[in-house]
DNA sequence: TAACTAGTTGACCGGTTGGTCTAAAGTTAC
DNA sequence: GTAACTTTAGACCAACCGGTCAACTAGTTA
C-alpha cells in the first residue's frame, strides 16, 4: 500500500498550481519538476514538450470551472439569482485560492488567454472554444429566465457573452486589487446586463 | 536636418510594439534592441534595466487610453452616449491594430495587470491606480447623467468599476475571437449596468 | 588643440531555458 | 531466472536570457 502517486498526476499537479500563479512562460520546465519532486528526464518520459503539460492544466482548470458553473445553475434558485449565485461561487474560489497564497490568481482560463493567445493560433483556438462554453452555458439559463418571464425576451447569445465578458472583467479588476469580495460586491452588474435597458415607455 | 530619432525613443517605440502584442516576460531585451536598431549596449545606456523601460511602455499606452476616454467624453452627446462612444473608440482601435498585425492585441494594460499582477508587487499597486484613474473618469461622466435625469441616482463609484471591468472583459472577448466588432456589438452592456436593475414595482 | 562628455559598439559573463540521451533500476510476464 | 518493457536518473546540449564592461567615436566646450 504505497501512498505515492505517481510522477506523471505529481507533475500536472504541480504544473496547476505554479501556471494558476504565474502564467505559461514564466514557469520553467525544471520550476514544475523540482516542485512536483520529479527529475527531468521523467517529465520528457512523459510530456514531449512543455506545451503539452500546459493542455493538462487548461484541461484541469476548465473542468474546474465548468462544475463551479453546474454547481451554480444546479440550486434550486431563479435563473437570475444562478447567474449571481456564479459570481459568488468565483467570489469564495478566489478567496480560497488568497487565503492558501496571500493573492488572488484571477481566472487561468482568461489569463492564459491574454498571454497566449497573440502569439500561439491554436491555443487561440482552444481559448476562443472554451469562453464559447461557458457563454453557452450562461445562454441556456437567460432563456430558462426569459421562459418564466423573468426577463424581456430577447436574442440570448449576445447576452450570454456580455455577462461572460464582465464575469471576466470583474476577475480582472479583483486580481488588480487582490480583493475577490469584488466579485461579490459587482454581481449585481450581470443582473443588470440580463434584464437589459429599461424598455422606453410606449 | 538629421531624421534620425535618438535610439532612447526608438527602442521606447520598439518596446511599445513588441510588449503591447506579446506582453513582457515574452519579448527579450535583444528582440527590443534589434527591432530598433540599436546594439543591446546602448539600451543599458539609457536603461538600468527592463524592467525601466517596461515603465515607459505603461506610461504610453496609459497616455493614450486616457486621451481615448477623453476624446469619447468630449463629444456633444449624453453622458450615457458618452460612455457608448467609449466602447465605439475601443472598437476602431482594436481594428486598427488588427488591419496592421492582423491580430487583436487587446489593452495593453490588462494584459499586462494580469501578467505581472501576482509576481509583482510594486507593478501590481501601478496598475491598480491605472485602472482606478480609468473608473475615476466614468465615474465622472455617471455623476452628469444621474444630475440630467438619464439614470436612476445612486453611489457612483461601484457602477464606474463595473462598467470598467465589463469593457476589460469584452475586449478579452474581442481577443480570444479575434473580433473587434464584438465592442460595438456589446456596448449595450455597459448602458444596461449604468441603467441597473428595472426598479421593482412599488 | 586638448580635454571632457554623451553616445555607440560588440565581446563577454554567469545563469537558465526547453529539450536530449544513455545507462541503470524497477516491474511484469513467462 | 531471464527477457521485455516501463520508469527514473542526471549529465549534457546549444541557444538564449538579462546584464556588464572597456574600448571607441563624435560633438562640444575651454
Amino acid at each position: 500500500m504505497v501512498i505515492k502517486t505517481n510522477a506523471r498526476e505529481r507533475l500536472i499537479k504541480s504544473a496547476i498550481e505554479l501556471m494558476m500563479a504565474k502564467g505559461y512562460h514564466a514557469v520553467s520546465v525544471n520550476e514544475i519538476c523540482s516542485h512536483a519532486h520529479v527529475v527531468k528526464g521523467s517529465f520528457y518520459h512523459y510530456f514531449p514538450a512543455k506545451w503539452d503539460i500546459l493542455r493538462e492544466v487548461i484541461k484541469a482548470r476548465d473542468k474546474f470551472y465548468q462544475e463551479l458553473f453546474y454547481r451554480a445553475l444546479a440550486a434550486d434558485i431563479s435563473p437570475l439569482a444562478k447567474i449571481r449565485r456564479i459570481f459568488e461561487l468565483a467570489c469564495q474560489d478566489q478567496q480560497s485560492v488568497m487565503e492558501a497564497t496571500g493573492k488572488v490568481t484571477g481566472c487561468t482560463i482568461g489569463n492564459l488567454t491574454l498571454e497566449l493567445s497573440y502569439a500561439d493560433e491554436p491555443a487561440r483556438q482552444i481559448f476562443r472554444q472554451l469562453l464559447g462554453n461557458y457563454a453557452a452555458i450562461i445562454s441556456q439559463t437567460l432563456k430558462q429566465s426569459m421562459d418564466m418571464g423573468e426577463i424581456p425576451r430577447r436574442p440570448v447569445a449576445p447576452i450570454a457573452q456580455a455577462i461572460f465578458a464582465y464575469l471576466q472583467g470583474v476577475i480582472l479588476l479583483a486580481k488588480a486589487e487582490n480583493k475577490p469580495q469584488l466579485l461579490e460586491q459587482l454581481a449585481d452588474g450581470a443582473i443588470s446586463i440580463a434584464h437589459g435597458l429599461k424598455e422606453d415607455p410606449s
